[in-house]
DNA sequence: GATGAATGAGTGTTCATTCAT
DNA sequence: TATGAATGAACACTCATTCAT
């Protein structure tokens, strides 16, 4: 079992770190300090190792975020939970999100792509979120009334923008999150 | 040169939908109409033509990108020239975007990698526009007194993540873009 | 011991359809039910296996063989009962006289060869009964004054290709029994 | 085109000799005295090259087939003519006819495999030959009243038969082939 | 300019087999 | 008896690249 998630391992580290078709299964095993063949006695093949990392980063994905409180506080703090829960993960388990956002897009046309699958209910769960948020701010005078489905897209992109930026550059996660928020803040509160 | 064209452009289509290390020569050269060998006619190899392809791409989005007008109007006008344009092209060349945003990255850790350099090269450029945007914008009392530097990233980061959203979900530009506008609008300035 | 028999059964089965090198221990594994190291419980390797089977194949196939009767009756009526026996015996199981006559003969070279030794024995065995009778017929006025030794062999040849056209077609086996019985008798028996 | 040649000649030795699966293809290429990546280059892969080399050999095998006098003489001497022209190529090419009679077999199951069309083509082409020479020889009162359609079968089966004999054996062809026409003329013609 | 033929190095994968339990 | 985990060697096949023409 030690030499199994010792292959786990490789496998996010080498995917994200050369991509998927930039990794060899000779490079996996070597780095993950087993023979070749034991990718195939776990696995199905180089493709099923990648299916299976996917499904794990997505699984540990989902289960964080849904520990993110978004029922409790003002709505602009729910806002301000999601974007610093996206940003520390970054900052905690940058390759995980580096395969999630760059190492999937590439195989993207395949429709039995578990990344695409798994993208959409990240794009939907965070939709409704933020959706719910911003109409009930709106709503309550907390926020001014912008549009809510453009705006949601916006936060999203935002999202996104920063985890790659930082994965690209490394920036200051801490200054680039509170900057995020305040950004937003100023251009969502009414009295922002 | 019709042939040595066929083959940018078969490189650029691949390079973008399926990667680098996931395009062979083969297919490039199948694709362009043309037989293998001429690939190493025309340049030193499969790198080469990426390198040509990116120099290519690159040069033709600072070419553009130089024609933004951003010395006349109001400091606000010239960020909301600076966010169009960027949707803009990545709505005529989805691929060209695409190439740069998605498919260098992954070779990043090499130094020589001409991406790296261009990329930066974009940002060292569009961080300066942006910095004295802001900067002026402040001192003339249009944009409120927000801390450049993260502003900035914040824009980009912003920028970033619409073109990735858009090149995923090929999602309605216009409205995006004005969606975005008016985002950084009330964030930014002091009557938004 | 019933797995151990559940793998000689998958092995005459596989072998048979696919050939020993067309067949993979885990192939073998799995039509048994079984897991692939019990192979090398039962047996030294894939090898022993096939050397098991074919043994317990020419056994069974010497003992039917000797339950022939080569001894009473005219000489026709005994040529009669091995062109009748070998027939019967692809009828009732096609497999293990399609491992004999098919399966063997490929790694023929080899001189260690179990198949090539209990071919030889099996043409040695019948070639003395036939002789005997042709020697004995011709003696008695029975048959006609034919050459001994080709006869023979061409009787063989009859039998093997019987043998042979049976397995790919599928045919008819009692009739066909019959007319290479009748044209026998033609051939041989002074007054066929 | 000489390597290309050189493939094909070691393909139809090797694959003879030792089965398709029992040959690998740098077997073939060492045998072919060129490396392993031309049989890719001339060939789809060792399936393709299985393809080639059989439809040359039955190519072949037609060609001279259709060659055979079967229209002159009396009956008899047609059907003298196909056996003697069986054991002449046997003689001339036994490893060609040994991977028509023994190598195909195998993957049978397969419909799409081209030997079994090519066997059953052959198949039709001398039953309706022999058919054709029992029939008018029975009419013309050359032949004994036997049933056709099962004597053909059994010609069939010794023409078979004794390839498969000889190419085990590699007995005296010529006598056997005269014992084999002896044992029809006697089997067959009213005077025999 | 352009290609058919060819290759060394490497790909992902399967093989028969072993070993600790 | 029986298996889960593991492996060295070999497998069919593809890679980017070269060269003579």
């Amino acid at each position: 079992m030690n030499k199994k998630q010792n292959l786990i391992d490789a496998a996010i580290r080498l995917f994200a770190d050369q991509g998927f078709e930039g990794t060899s299964t000779i490079q996996l095993s070597r780095a993950a300090g087993v023979t070749e063949p034991l990718i195939y006695y776990h696995f199905e093949g180089k493709d099923d190792l990648l299916r299976h990392v996917l499904k794990l980063i997505f699984n540990r994905y989902f289960k964080r975020l849904d520990e993110v409180d978004v029922l409790s506080g003002k709505e602009f703090q729910k806002i301000k939970r999601l974007i610093s829960f996206h940003l520390d993960m970054v900052q905690k388990s940058p390759r995980e999100i580096s395969l999630i956002s760059n190492g999937c897009p590439l195989k993207f046309s395949d429709p039995e792509n578990i990344c695409k699958k798994s993208l959409e209910k990240q794009r939907e769960y965070l939709t409704e979120i933020l959706s719910g948020c911003l109409k009930k701010g709106i709503a309550a005078g907390e926020f001014k009334d912008v549009p809510v489905e453009w705006t949601v897209e916006l936060i999203l992109a935002l999202i996104v923008g920063l985890i790659r930026q930082r994965n690209l550059y490394a920036e200051n996660i801490p200054a680039m999150r509170d900057a995020a928020v305040e950004f937003c803040r100023r251009s969502l509160l009414i009295d922002g």
